[in-house]
RNA sequence: GCCCCGAUAGCUCAACUGGAUAGAGCAACGGUCUUCUAAACCGUAGGUUACAGGUUCGAGUCCUGUUCGGGGUACCA
């Protein structure tokens, strides 16, 4: 509707040879002023040297000639805004429309481009944390809005199984089989010291039948620990309706022979330079404040540089837009990233990075320090534990990105009445029930139900908020922020609750039942489909 | 020092590209179930949008500076 009456207004201005500046058209927050309110008479009024107000009743008069049967009343108020009535009829209107098309309600031609999202990405070295859901739930919610708009996404996992990390967890769990073996062995400066580990000791040294390599650092005992974490890790994300597409490490990158194909591009291009026996690489040609070692003088490469050739191959895959969904403490490291595909002469246009603040953990009422070394985290499992899949998922994705989470453990631990997914669920609970209630009471059909009896203040008002489906949606994807549909799911259950309050769908007017069955029908189906697209359970029964 | 995020009701947070009287939930107080689920609804109370300037018809939103909090700024990842 929004952009509708903006293609309406734009048409009047073009038909008088009047320059279309750059104007809003919105549902204004105060009901006074109309469904939807237009500012161009003020944007107009410094161009034109006019009267804001004179200019919005010239666009009324000009507005009104067109007979449009939507709308319903124009008016003209104050500085110059234009407000726009729309005519029940078109509320009404959507009922239909949306038992019609169903999931495709307000859904544009599929857009059909090819999208890979990379996220979660947490080595293999202990459970995932509550830091790793915000990010799991985030880039799947954003992979599932995505695809509502018909996209091809990919959903991706990059994880490193051959650095320090590794070594420091195959030295961990070697000092805990020492220590299951008898000895007295110290879990080395710097190691995980994790319940975790020592299940993992005490498996390996059954499978192994209590032989244990000399060499902390043995590729069995690194990798026995790696695959059983990640096997952890993959667990918790299927129980939080993750599912990643592709499982990419950094080990592949080092045999394939990417990662000195990067090199050799880089030198070739002379951004590449020796200095105390290091690799430098001229950042400072980016823009950066100094230059980055991309080979240490020992001669492994630093963190960057696999980046980077990661990176080139999402590129060379022929992605339309690639996504990468990083902590706010990886804010630094982007920036290299495109420096170097840059300087082998990509395009990193299509590249987008989302960061999110971190998420704060607290329990009566202080700050829970967290840290996976020293295994002080509450783990997403455990987090699932106390409040289920459902809540956790909605909780993660309230907030924008750009703002720190605050997860009270005892607000996740109580019973339901203080969370916002229970208020969207029972709504959807309650409007299947009076479903089933009319089949009770012996209404067989309402789909002929006439959509004109649809008239009270609190019918229309759900229909309104019906109505706006398609500019969230819209809204989510352009700002690929979640959060906006979670804040209208809870508007659209707001005003459904305060009808059902005021009206009470099955009575003995069976065309005022029929009527309103039929619109029940529909907003169960968009509740459904909104909860769905953020991967939240919709129940019939609470 | 420099870079990135944040600061809005007692608490947790909204406010879509600058819009009209800054909104919800929780907590507090008071109402509403013989009728489709009271996990709900209605009402009362709660604010100098951290501070100081600036831009304009109009600022929580944009610009500058300040304060406080978080994260970066490695031959750690």
């Amino acid at each position: 509707m929004l952009p509708y009456i903006h293609s309406l207004i734009s048409e009047v201005l073009r038909k008088r040879s009047i320059e279309i500046p750059d104007f809003t058209v919105e549902h204004p927050k105060n009901p006074d002023f109309g469904d939807i309110s237009t500012n161009v008479a003020m944007k107009l009024a410094g161009i034109l040297k006019k009267n804001p107000l004179k200019i919005a009743e010239e666009i009324r008069e000009e507005l009104l000639t067109l007979h449009e049967f939507l709308i319903q009343e124009i008016e003209c108020v104050r500085p110059g805004f234009i407000n726009f009535y729309i005519s029940d009829h078109y509320y009404q209107s959507l009922v239909e429309k949306l038992i019609e098309e169903d999931k495709n309600f307000m859904k544009p031609e599929r857009e059909g481009k090819k999208v890979q999202i990379e996220f979660v990405s947490a080595n293999p070295t202990g459970p995932l944390t509550i830091g790793h859901g915000r990010q799991a739930v985030l880039g799947d919610t954003i992979a599932r809005i995505l695809e509502w708009y018909g996209n091809d996404v990919t959903r991706e996992y990059y994880f490193n199984n051959a650095g320090r990390q590794m070594q420091r967890l195959g030295e961990s769990v070697y000092a805990r089989c020492k220590q299951l073996l008898g000895k007295d062995y110290p879990i080395p400066e710097g190691g995980y010291e994790g319940e975790y580990i020592r299940d993992i000791a005490s498996d390996y040294l059954k499978e192994r039948e209590g032989i244990l390599p000399e060499n902390p650092l043995d590729r069995d005992l690194i990798d026995f620990a790696s695959d059983r974490i990640f096997k952890m890790i993959r667990e918790t994300l299927d129980r939080l309706g993750v599912h990643h597409d592709i499982f990419t490490n950094e080990k592949d990158l080092y045999t394939s022979g990417k990662i000195d194909e990067v090199l050799a591009l880089l030198r070739e291009k002379g951004y590449l330079y020796d200095k105390e026996g290091a690799v430098w690489f001229r950042a400072t040609c980016f823009g950066a404040e100094k230059d980055r070692v991309f080979v240490k003088s020992s001669g492994e490469p630093t963190y960057r540089l696999p980046d980077i050739a990661y990176h080139r191959e999402k590129l060379l895959r022929g992605f339309d837009l690639i996504i990468d969904i990083f902590g706010a403490d990886h804010h630094a490291t982007y920036p290299d990233v495109k420096a170097g595909l840059e300087a082998m002469g990509y395009d990193t246009s299509n590249i987008v990075v989302l960061l999110h603040q971190f998420v704060t953990l607290t329990r009566n009422g202080e700050k829970v320090k967290m840290s996976t070394r020293k295994a002080n985290f509450v783990t997403l499992d455990e987090l699932m534990d106390l409040a289920g899949p459902d809540v956790v998922r909605y909780f993660y994705i309230m907030r924008t990105m750009d703002a720190h989470l605050n997860f009270d453990i005892e607000l996740a631990q109580k019973e339901s009445d203080e969370n916002p997914v229970f208020y969207l669920q029972y709504a959807h609970a309650r409007m299947n029930n009076i479903l089933k209630h009319s089949v009770d009471k012996g209404i067989d059909s309402y789909l002929d139900g006439d959509i004109q009896l649809l008239n009270e203040p609190e019918t229309l008002d759900v229909l309104k908020v019906v109505s706006e489906f398609g500019e969230v949606m819209e809204l989510c994807r352009r700002t690929l922020e979640p959060m906006h549909l979670t804040s209208y799911l809870q508007k659209l259950a707001t005003a459904f609750h305060k009808f059902y309050a005021t009206h009470r769908v099955v009575t003995e007017d069976l065309l005022l039942s029929r009527a309103r069955l039929k619109m029940v029908h529909a907003v169960k189906t968009l509740m459904a489909e909104g909860l769905g697209i953020l991967g939240v359970s919709a129940p019939d029964h609470m």
